[in-house]
DNA sequence: CAGTGAGCGAGCTTCCGCTTGACTT
């Protein structure tokens, strides 16, 4: 009997129906070993040797695959083809104490795929096993470092690291482009015109002077510009035809299946990837968790079938469509998420999946299909239109878009801007309906939400495919950032004060480019350039100086606002500090007196059953978990994780 | 089922990246 070794049990699932009853294949979970959680676990002094243990969760399944391993012939490890996946295969052999493996990749799941593999086995790969390691190490410096000095100098429970502080302080400095952002007024002048039916052209030129955006500053100069037009006649300058094309967009990788599922359904990140992860494990599409564009050759084939058996030979495209990663960070190990079944059309799992579950995979079909079909070809019109009198003349321009072929759209629908134009002939007559002069004014970037972040995040190399929504949920439970009723992401009083203490002192750490550079250093030492020692030293010596003197040259940021108010308790006057959880009320006679309050009013939602004296408010566990309690807390401790509006407007029915 | 602050000094918090399950919501 064989044993092969894979990350995941839905992976190990699939295998097992290529393979015959010579192969027993188990799942390791993930990660079996790492640092451990309650110290630095690295020896700065000594190369930098790092200490790992068996993750505490993993024990059982440890214990369990050792068995295994000594019942069977041979043990095959076939973890993904990345950085990770080597050093899981690497972990598995020390923690399995495995004397001999054989290690095998394979880059799609099929059975002659895995039989290729299985014919060619290799060793496992100990220069990406290094950079994985490298990589580990320096997050947890940074990390475990940088966190302790945010206790002493700001709030105990507080956390930076070369991810999350990164994604906080985008967060910070978009809100703050925002805050510091000066509207600047522009005008634009509309003419509608009739021939046969309306259209309208916007003016662009005044005599021979083009007009930029800023061109008309004033209501002024606009009502001057209408005014001089007054007694102009209109006429049909040129008119420009041309066919503009509309390719269709590559099949999800994790990031943009983030984003889309937000913007067409709202759906979190965290809740897209908990409704793929239940597709992936009913087998329906392929892995979620992935940075790759590729497709397998056998997923474009049936794709291609099933676009010309529904929509005809049209709709297929010359070659089929290859797409590339753009991104230099990708670990391409999975394919790109795409349904596994492409011939399934998703009416037919209707009333089989949940509701949500419908809609993702139906968008992920969608997706998948409309990127391996032809492009969507338009025809768009330009026309020029002079208006003229005895002084001056005018161009105003009108344009058109008209769909001629729907392409990929019939099964992907885009906003698209669609506007059609009346028959006109250059040179003809115009009759001028009205002039529509209109004042606007330049607007600040939006602020980020989950699935902009996100894509920024994944633009800038940072983070990766799994921790793109775990990154989202730890800078919210840690409360630098919060979302808003718009669920638009907005930094805190403390996010901010943490941000600017990170990017004053450790303007390296938190700078954008910081992953990127780490991930040259850990691609030369991925291909034997470098040993990671040297990398490591080369980054903690001079980190570690500046750790040292920044915590003495950092004061504790004691920040104390006066108000007017009385402590209720023992008469003093009450202050505002900052805590971990940000601002709050507290007394001025601290120590003597406890009395606190939060900043905020809060939301009275009735009142308390078990006091009736106490109102019911909102209130979340250290894990950001939300539940009700009662505001005389800690003297009556009722709490519920009912939510009570909901028990209200049943009530009201 | 839960909060903050000062300083004394117990004992504790904290990273990123792989993967799912069962604290019951």
């Amino acid at each position: 009997m064989k044993f092969i070794i894979v990350e995941s049990p839905t992976k190990a699932k699939t295998i097992s129906k290529f393979l015959g009853n010579d192969y027993k294949i188990e799942s390791s979970y993930g990660h079996v070993r790492d640092l451990p959680e309650r110290q630095l676990g690295i020896d700065v002094e000594n190369n930098f040797e790092p200490k790992y243990t068996i993750l505490p969760k993993a024990k059982k399944r440890v214990a369990e695959l050792k068995s295994e391993a000594k019942k069977s012939s041979e043990v095959i490890l076939a973890t993904d083809e990345d950085r990770e996946g080597e050093a899981i295969a690497w972990h598995l052999v020390q923690a399995l104490g495995l004397d001999k493996s054989k290690r095998i990749v394979f880059h799609e799941i099929t059975a002659n795929a895995i039989k290729e593999a299985l014919k060619n086995p290799r060793e496992i790969d100990i220069k990406l096993v290094n950079a994985q390691q490298a990589r580990r190490i320096l997050d947890r410096l940074v990390g475990y470092k940088l966190s302790p000095l945010l206790w002493k100098k700001i709030a105990k429970g507080l956390s930076a690291g070369r991810v999350q502080s990164v994604a906080v302080r985008l967060v910070v400095e978009r809100a703050k482009e925002i805050d510091d952002f000066k509207p600047e007024e522009y005008h634009t002048i509309s003419a509608i015109l009739l021939k046969n039916e309306t259209f309208e052209a916007q003016l662009t030129q005044i005599g021979k002077e083009k007009l930029g955006k800023f061109s008309i500053k004033t209501t002024e100069a606009a009502e001057k510009i209408v005014a001089d037009l007054g007694n102009a006649k209109w006429q049909i300058l040129k008119i420009e035809k041309k066919e503009s094309r509309r390719q269709p967009l590559p099949p999800f990788i994790t990031s943009t299946l983030q984003q889309t599922a937000w913007s067409w359904f709202g759906f979190g990140a965290k809740q897209t990837m908990l409704l793929a992860q239940q597709l992936y494990e009913t087998g329906l599409i392929t892995y979620m968790r992935t940075d790759s564009l590729n497709l397998s050759k056998d997923s474009v084939a049936t794709a291609h079938e099933k676009i010309k058996k529904d929509f005809g030979e049209n709709y297929l495209p010359a070659t089929p469509r290859i797409y590339k990663t753009k991104s230099k960070t990708a670990q391409e190990a999975h394919e790109a998420i795409r349904p596994t079944a492409p011939e399934k059309d998703p009416e037919m799992l209707k009333g089989k999946l949940a509701p949500q579950q419908f809609k993702l995979y139906d968008l992920i079909w969608k997706r998948f299909i409309a990127s391996q079909m032809s492009g969507a070809v338009f025809e768009a019109t330009g026309v020029d239109v002079l208006a003229k009198n005895a002084n001056d003349n005018w161009t105003f321009r009108a344009t058109g878009n008209v769909l001629k072929f729907d392409g990929f759209l019939r099964v992907y629908p885009q906003k698209l801007s669609e506007n059609s134009l009346p028959l006109l002939k250059e040179n003809e007559d115009l009759e001028l309906k009205e002039l529509k002069p209109a004042q606007h004014f330049t607007e600040p970037p939006p602020y980020y939400n989950e699935a902009s972040l996100i894509k920024a995040l994944e633009e800038y190399g940072i983070g990766r495919p799994s921790t793109y929504a775990p990154t989202l949920a730890t800078i919210q439970t840690r409360r630098y950032v919060i979302k808003d009723e718009d669920k638009r992401l907005k930094p805190t009083d403390i996010g901010i004060l943490v941000n600017t203490l990170l990017v004053k002192h450790f303007p390296d750490i938190v700078d954008i480019k910081f992953t990127a550079k780490m991930e040259d250093s850990l691609d030369e030492i991925a291909e034997g350039k470098k040993e990671w020692q040297p990398v490591i030293k080369d980054f903690w010596e001079p980190f570690k100086k500046n750790l040292d003197d920044k915590s003495v040259e950092i004061k504790k940021e004691i920040s104390i606002e006066k108000t007017s108010l009385k402590c209720p308790e023992c008469g003093e006057e009450v202050i505002i500090r900052m805590g971990r959880f940000g601002k709050f009320y507290a007394c001025s006679g601290f120590p003597k007196c406890k009395y606190t309050a939060p900043l905020q009013e809060q939301e009275d939602l009735g009142s308390c059953h078990k006091c009736n004296t106490g109102k019911i408010v909102k209130r979340r566990t250290k894990k950001g978990r939300t539940f009700w309690g009662c505001s005389n807390w800690p003297k009556c401790d009722y709490a519920t994780w009912e939510n009570p509006e909901k028990n209200k407007l049943k009530e009201d029915e």
